[in-house]
DNA sequence: ATTCGCGTAGCGGAATTCGCGACAATTTGT
DNA sequence: ACAAATTGTCGCGAATTCCGCTACGCGAAT
């Protein structure tokens, strides 16, 4: 009888077990190894070449996507589905980006898992309706969209700006520091936020925030 | 035949799924219930009247502390176990003074959470040794000379308010999603602000954005 | 030569922020 | 036990910012 192999990479024990359970009650589907860091993880998927992992993105030390960053270049060809407690629009795309075949948000029900291991073992991507739709979108309206790291798509001006409200900064600040006027930075601001797609400052401001330390 | 009657309130299917799969194991416990959501929870409680409510600290609206807080300003006798992803330094003892009898990481293993709950149940406190330890000397030492980090001076809403900035959100979705006014909630910014020596919104935000990412 | 992206700037109405005050309920300090 | 500080809740008015729009010149690409 052969059954597909399923690691489970999280750092929460409660979480490994119910998934670990409600994997088992299903015919073809087994729980081959479960890790709660990178390199037991690693370890584990050399040891056991699982046909999917579910993979955390936050682990105990270190990255979910740092682990398929890793295992994808030592040539593992394990498919990975990335399952997170965030909002899918911050790492859906890091996570296909890294190498990742599917997303899923943790509150979803837990027969989606199901659902997306199976779909992950036929080689399909698995993302929520919403979210594939919000990528589509963006592939479609921004040619440049795969690769949508704000450096990418900003112009010289509009990045400046951008890290400046990453660092904090009101916008006659920025004013001040360019010697530009605040309509000016104004017209910046618009221009990153249909650029980044989003809906307000506050978005925006995170989104910039999360650039400026992840740069760092 | 008596058993325990163990309520399950958290926002993530497989953590629930999890848990009750665990708990169903003993012979003298029994899940009978689960909840998502704070209003979800609070019904649940009233109709089942649990000897003990598993509550996750982030639930899907809301906060779980504040659950604690409403059941027991109403009279629920249920005892709580705060259960979360989050450092305990800073959680636990907002849980205590919420009402619960203990705190487990989510880390830890599962088979502690059976332990909490017996002991919970005897009417015992439970938290982590290292825990406990900890909490016993800032009471001894006077707790204010280490200031760890800036967050620990906020109130529970400020913090609530804090976390909820740093996810990028309206002043006014913060006020609907807490279902207070949107003054209130201006207030609670500006007495963050103050503790956290922010000059303006936009070094709020960004302070908050990066606690929010930083402690995952 | 026309369309496009870019740098620059303004306007007006809507929304938010800021700095106040307020008050009741707790908690803390002494 | 009583005073003082903190916390949770809300509102007001003035200042500021946001948002969607328009505008114009410039270079580059089509």
């Amino acid at each position: 009888m052969h059954k597909h192999k399923i690691a489970i990479i999280d750092d929460h024990p409660a979480v490994r077990y119910g998934l670990n359970a409600r994997i088992s009650c299903e015919d073809d589907l087994f729980v081959c190894g479960e890790a709660e860091d990178v390199e037991e993880g690693l370890a584990l998927l050399e040891r056991v070449c699982p046909h999917v992992a579910i993979v955390d993105v936050s682990l105990k030390s270190g990255n979910g996507l740092d682990l398929i960053k890793r295992a994808k270049a030592r040539g593992d060809f394990t498919r990975f589905l990335v399952w997170s407690m965030y909002e899918e629009e911050l790492y859906a795309d890091r996570a296909l980006r890294a190498g990742a075949m599917g997303y899923i948000n943790k509150q979803v029900a837990i027969d989606s898992i199901i659902t997306a291991i199976r779909e992950v073992l036929q080689d399909h991507v698995y993302l929520s309706p919403s979210l594939s739709n919000t990528l589509l979108n963006r592939l479609i309206l921004g040619r440049q969209g795969t690769q949508q790291s704000p450096k990418e798509c900003l112009s010289d001006r509009e990045l400046q700006v951008f890290e400046q409200i990453g660092h904090g900064k009101t916008t006659q600040q920025i004013a001040e520091l360019l010697k530009l006027s605040p309509s000016t930075i104004e017209t910046y601001r618009s221009r990153i936020k249909q650029k980044l797609d989003c809906k307000n400052m506050a978005e925006l401001a995170r989104s910039a925030t999360q650039w400026v330390l992840e740069r760092a």
